[in-house]
DNA sequence: ACATACGGGACAGCCCGTTACT
DNA sequence: AGTAACGGGCTGTCCCGTATGT
């Protein structure tokens, strides 16, 4: 009845919370939801099926909470924040792609942007999946259109042309990188963030 | 001569195998390549496991074929030779967009870019894949590339940036597309095409 | 302590897996391994897909486990026992084709040699199968040789010698029993035992 | 309507089929029955599936060609002509070892007896192939018995004494075949050869 | 909280054989 | 005689989820 305290099994449900999250988000990106399997997790996450299971009742909810507590913040830590707390919008810009493309040449593969890929994937499909990627597009698109709102110098932009330019630079870097992803190679989206560059410039949204 | 009238099956190769092709092509957009069983297929096309079997011993080497019968044209119908035949790139890419915006209003459904959807599903875990789609990125991008070093009036472009500037029109739209079907509505294409159109003004490509 | 009354499963995993091997060996040995299916397996153990796969996620697994756990300790108990226990070789391998003899009586039918009956199936394709049932026919060797050694009456015989005896004794036992399947009659293994033995009697092998 | 003159195929019926048993006979040996598919033969000839199935319309229709057209000749070849030619018994056997034991040295691997193989893997489970098999058992177990109540300087011998004799000669043999089988190595055959050499000189049936 | 055993159903691919066709 | 299209059923394996056990 008392506890073993030679056992080498060590309760941390938070810290093993963050494992599974941790390497489904990795695993997710790598090779899809689908084509991820439950048995992959387990093996990548040296977990058993009964504590994963234990966190997350159903592979749906394992994805949910992956996608809110990991691509979520990812999106956040990439584009959000920089974008936010940059001195400009073109800076921001500019600091979002570097990093990325930084990134790629670190692991020297292109897994795409994990948002995108799951979106792409599922977003037909199901309905929560598609409400919760909208909601952190949302985000991503809300933060752009209120630094376009608040530039001084640029063209006074009415709120469907702020909505649309926001767009754009989500759909430019998204699109380069899925070209990048099939190319696997970083240029296409080398490339668009110096296209994107002189457009917000010409367009003073740069300042 | 005549039509034996006791026998009941009509063999018909080219015709089966183009019935497989085009509902493959159809669910792989609709469901993704994953989420469609070869039983989908079957019920689907109405065709015996066996039959498939014969056109297309695996699952793989439908998808190959879809992408290069199905997917490959209809890149080429979509955007290709528009942009090929139209009186400049402004009036292709335009053409592009809007006829693809009409079939989305259509369908009312946005099922998203199949050449993109296949591209980000499969293109990181098998080379075939990777290298089939390549290919129609590929000509695509070229088509791209050959009318904007021709056109007159724009300024002189060395060929890394044509290729950048094909890259970032590709980008943009299938940027927009995936934004658009990730929220099930038009407008991100609406506003690409717009910006698009401008971006080519300015430029001078579109004439 | 008490067991709950509401659940309607019981697990038994050493049980379950004891069944498996039984019924599988059973049944290898009627209709041999290929023309048993996983299905059969499964019905004839009255055991669902998902338990049998959890104790043997492949059918090579299932059968290297039938080798090792069933038809080896079977050779063990025909055979080796015997001949280890025996007050000489000769009593050995009379006992060991007796209750062979016996046990087609009982059964009505001739099965044949578990272990020979794989090992024609298996041996050529499989290393691994190969190695087990390589296995298996070492053991039965040593024992005879072991035995053979031993006979004070006998002529001395060089080991390579000793090993042929061995080998002699299990051919003619194994050659027996598969004309005897063949033939479905026990005649062959009965004529077998008695030139065996005569064989042995006049080698001096049987003292 | 005219018949084609540039036209590639050759019909030569009688040249197909024997083509088809022998590389039938050939995969039958090497993999087994159930282990080689229609398809492996298909390939393996380089026919057609039709062509095949206008000659053999069943699997086990060819396999029982197989049987009597392929392994029956063999038999004949490798055991019954030997036997019956020799100047004695002791002289056939030895000759029907040797060319097998020289016949395993030049292809470097052992593929069974293929009388056995088939007999093993199909006796038990169906009435055709068991008569079949047996029809080839009886013509070997005959000629030796033949042979065996011919010896002059020999025992006499029963004709049930004489049946017992023969089948320990072809029990011998197959069992060690089974053994060289399962350890890919000559030994146990080259060992039999002698010690059943021996065996019949004690007997005075080489004489 | 975690671990193991188990339930059922679905998956892609392969099987042998037949039918239409040349 | 020979070819290719086609019919269905079956194979081994894997899937996600749940129940039992500690």
């Amino acid at each position: 009845m008392r506890r073993k305290i030679t056992g080498k099994r060590r309760n941390d449900p938070a810290g093993l919370r963050a494992r599974i999250l941790d390497t489904s988000a990795a695993l997710f990106q790598k090779n899809g939801y689908h084509s991820t399997s439950m048995l992959d997790l387990i093996e990548a996450t040296r977990v058993t099926s009964g504590a994963l299971h234990h966190h997350f009742p159903t592979k749906k909810s394992l994805a949910l909470a992956v996608l809110t507590e990991r691509i979520g913040p990812t999106v956040r830590e990439a584009w959000i924040d920089p974008v936010r707390h940059a001195r400009d919008l073109g800076a921001g810009v500019a600091q979002a792609f570097g990093s990325i493309i930084a990134g790629i040449h670190e692991r020297g593969a292109v897994f795409g942007c994990p948002l995108n890929n799951l979106a792409l994937e599922l977003a037909l499909n199901d309905v929560d999946f598609r409400r919760c990627i909208d909601d952190v597009f949302s985000e991503w698109r809300s933060v752009l259109i209120e630094r376009i709102s608040a530039t001084r110098g640029g063209v006074r932009l009415g709120s469907a042309e702020q909505e649309a330019a926001a767009n754009f630079i989500i759909s430019v870097y998204s699109g380069a990188m899925n070209l990048a992803k099939a190319g696997q190679r970083a240029t296409p989206l080398v490339d668009a963030a110096k296209l994107v560059a002189s457009w917000l410039h010409e367009r003073r949204l740069d300042s």
